[in-house]
DNA sequence: GTCATGACTGAAG
DNA sequence: GCTTCAGCCATGA
C-alpha cells in the first residue's frame, strides 16, 4: 500500500468538520479514485496504523454505521450528529458538502 | 500465484 | 427499510 495514497485519504477524513459526516464514496471521489470507496473503508479500519483520525465521521453510502463499531454512536452524538436509529446517522442532515 | 474476505457502491427485486 | 448480484481492490492464509 502506498502510504502516500493513506495519507491523502486521511487528510480528507481529517478535513471533515464537527457535527458532519462524510461517505466512503466521497472520500474515494475526492482523492480522485471512485472506485475505491473500499479501500478507505479498508485504510480508516487500520487508521491507528497510520495516526489518530476521525475516523467515525466516515459512514457508508446509506449513513449506517460500522456493524460491531459499538462506540461509534457515542462519538457522533458527542459531536452533534444528528441520529436517525441505533445503526443509522441522519445523513440528509449532516452530510459533509465539501 | 490463487482464493476468500471485507468499516463499499449502485441497481434491482 | 432489507437482500442479492456484480464490480472494485488490498490483505492474509
Amino acid at each position: 500500500m502506498d502510504e502516500q495514497k493513506v495519507y491523502e485519504i486521511l487528510s480528507v477524513v481529517e478535513e471533515i468538520p464537527s457535527g458532519k459526516v462524510a461517505t466512503y464514496g466521497q472520500i474515494a471521489r475526492l482523492t480522485g479514485q471512485p472506485n475505491q470507496a473500499r479501500l478507505v473503508g479498508r485504510i480508516l479500519s487500520r487508521a491507528d496504523h497510520y495516526g489518530d483520525y476521525p475516523c467515525h465521521r466516515v459512514v457508508n453510502h446509506a449513513g449506517r454505521l460500522v456493524p460491531g463499531w459499538s462506540s461509534q454512536k457515542s462519538l457522533l452524538e458527542a459531536e452533534g450528529v444528528p441520529m436517525k436509529s441505533d445503526t443509522h446517522v441522519a445523513i440528509n442532515s449532516c452530510k459533509w458538502e465539501s
